[in-house]
DNA sequence: CCAGATTTCCATAAGGTTTCGGAAACCTAG
DNA sequence: CTAGGTTTCCGAAACCTTATGGAAATCTGG
């Protein structure tokens, strides 16, 4: 926390544009496109264009001293591969960027979670010199177009598909047209392609917990119920409290969207019940927030009369009131999985495990009680 | 809120991939790369490849029909121009797409409201069919390899940059490479560039908010100082209170990070002290957020015995307990507003304002009150 | 049926890079 | 000094597309 500096700020102004040249050498900026071309850098060498292109790529069919002052010459010029004509020659396919396409409802990407999940994405990705590119979906998420055109001019090496859908039909296009891609949620039941997503009895601790409290009448407010974590998260949900012998409710089942706002709906529908669940799971953390404070607003004390639960941990919850009990996951790592999985399918190699479940761990702050 | 639907996930293997070729088309599938070339289809066609191109380009010289069949046997052979060959013939220097890079710490990503600004970006850029190039930053600010090789490469058509420090060295840098860029925060005093800031009383409805309630020592727990954003805000909050005839007590002015952790620890600090501030105005709505936190775990009331005020308005503090007192801009609007400005700047184009300052407005919840 | 205007097409070149085969220069040993 | 090998270099071709200027075909009016 080092001394505060607040002086006002100076001025930046645009310095003065040096009138184009570079100084003491004299070089013909020409052509084209004001570009250097390896031809000019030839031409100041005294060499062929073909010796410079082996010099500067650093073929064994040079010299030394040669490549040295090809460099020196080529750095001076400010040369610059035409990176078009390069690829164009050597055919090569390589874009050297992945795509990944957000989910088009701003409010389905507020989800801290999700943002560092993309951080921890773009992270991996950038360390290894691809580049992330971003576009939104449109409407129906089996609207391919993003995906197409990204494919089909061949901008990206592959794709990361987040928020899966049951039976995703991206994942049929991606699979058809034979190109590369992982997913953060399985999309499918035996899925044959790279995945991340939570192991199938990721709900079984916060069950418990809840169960060993006391609670019987558990209710789950669920993300849309189309995509494929909400789904899954929903089975696990059902087979640890059928495993433990309690029955579920359908009525207690609410279907919300991702955000606050949503969960907040949902837990005053779940409020005007008679017989009000003691328990209120949420399938994420900015749900279970949007529960807390529906409970303040309706003066329901949690977790005296209620107890809630999220998932994800985001740091939000570690500072509601009261603290949010829930699963922790880190997104940074799911990020990073997904860049690396991507990536081995991109170069054929096979560092990465292909497909990867995460053991949650649970959270218990104070959101969470015995049933009075 | 639909009928839910959870049943079990149906499996969804491979396609069987049909063996590689057209069906009923006698066509060579041919040669370098799999790909098929324009020659191709233009020996399909029985006509000439320059004539195949203009065809298929639109343009005036050819005949309507011909430029019907060229479509129709391009579309069957699966033609896909070679973007290479088309950009290095025509010498366009256009990469449709603008960068980002991302401040490499994950924390100061964690934020909602950053999150929905690049929602808002990517969403407006996509619309205009231009991508977002993202990469995340290296150590110091001042290190601008990631700005520079995309530069270099002509990988983006410009830059958009957030987190903009005082004396930011990336706008001198760009500035001198006259690379066209636009900038959340100015990052100077008389900025020539386009930019998206907050008006310069930005923290008066705040300030004068608290004043009213009777509040006198007002604390400030300020995100890195370094970062233009900060300077600026607490230079509004400074005015805002002297103007009022209070003065600013520099130990009541806390130098903390951007998330919930370090706002609880500033907070903290702030409370070990014996004249403990009766209001503390947070630069984000996270730190706010970590303030509430550390003020409920040291049994401070809020906002009986503090007011707790935030910045940007982001949903967590709308349900956070008690709702945060903040003051509301729309993160989509600047996202959507950076967009159009650099896509004005790239295009020369001049539709909307070069400079936009944000008037923000306050939201006033339960967590300000008078003092007691 | 022909001159001239108009429409439609084509052969060639070009854009900047890499690859290929071979040529020139150099070195070593006999 | 020369044969044979090694190192270093170069000219020409190729990657796929588009622009240019002009040729061929078609149409118009006399």
């Amino acid at each position: 926390m080092g001394p505060l500096s607040h002086a006002p700020m100076q001025p930046c102004p645009r310095p003065e544009r040096e009138t184009q040249g570079r100084d003491g050498n004299v070089s013909v900026m020409d052509p084209a496109n004001g570009r250097v071309t390896l031809h000019d850098v030839a031409r100041e060498l005294g060499m062929s264009v073909t010796q410079t292109s082996r010099a500067l790529n650093d073929k064994w069919d040079v010299a030394e001293k040669t490549k040295e002052r090809a460099r020196a010459v080529a750095a001076e010029l400010g040369y610059v591969p035409n990176l078009e004509a390069r690829r164009l020659k050597t055919g090569s396919v390589r874009a050297d960027a992945i795509g990944l396409v957000l989910p088009q409802s701003e409010l389905h990407f507020s989800n801290a979670f999700f943002a560092e999940l993309l951080s921890g994405l773009v992270a991996t990705a950038t360390a290894k010199q691809i580049e992330v590119r971003l576009t939104v979906g449109v409407a129906p998420a089996n609207d391919f177009k993003n995906y197409e055109q990204a494919l089909v001019w061949r901008q990206v090496d592959g794709f990361v598909l987040v928020r899966t859908e049951v039976d995703d039909p991206r994942i049929g296009f991606l699979a058809e047209a034979d190109f590369p891609f992982v997913a953060f949620g399985r999309g499918c039941e035996n899925p044959d392609f790279p995945f991340v997503d939570d192991v199938d009895h990721v709900m079984s601790p916060i069950v418990e917990h809840l169960v060993a409290l006391g609670h019987r009448r558990i209710a789950c407010i669920i993300e849309p119920a189309r995509f494929s974590m909400s789904h899954h998260r929903f089975l696990s949900f059902e087979n640890a409290v059928t495993d433990l012998g309690i029955p579920v409710d359908p009525d207690l089942v609410v279907e919300a969207d991702f955000d606050e706002d949503s969960g907040y709906v949902a837990a005053q529908k779940l409020f005007q019940r008679t017989d009000r669940p003691t328990a209120i799971v949420a399938q994420n953390d900015l749900l279970a927030l949007g529960v807390l404070g529906a409970a303040r607003d309706a003066g329901i004390r949690v977790p005296d009369e209620l107890s809630v639960t999220g998932f994800d941990d985001i740091m939000a919850g570690r500072y509601a009131t009261p603290g949010l009990t829930t699963v922790r996951r880190s997104p940074r790592i799911v990020g990073e999985t997904l860049c690396l999985q991507l990536l081995d399918l991109v170069n054929g190699t096979a560092e990465a495990d292909p497909q990867v479940l995460l053991e949650g761990k649970i959270v218990v702050r104070d959101s969470t009680g015995p049933v009075r």
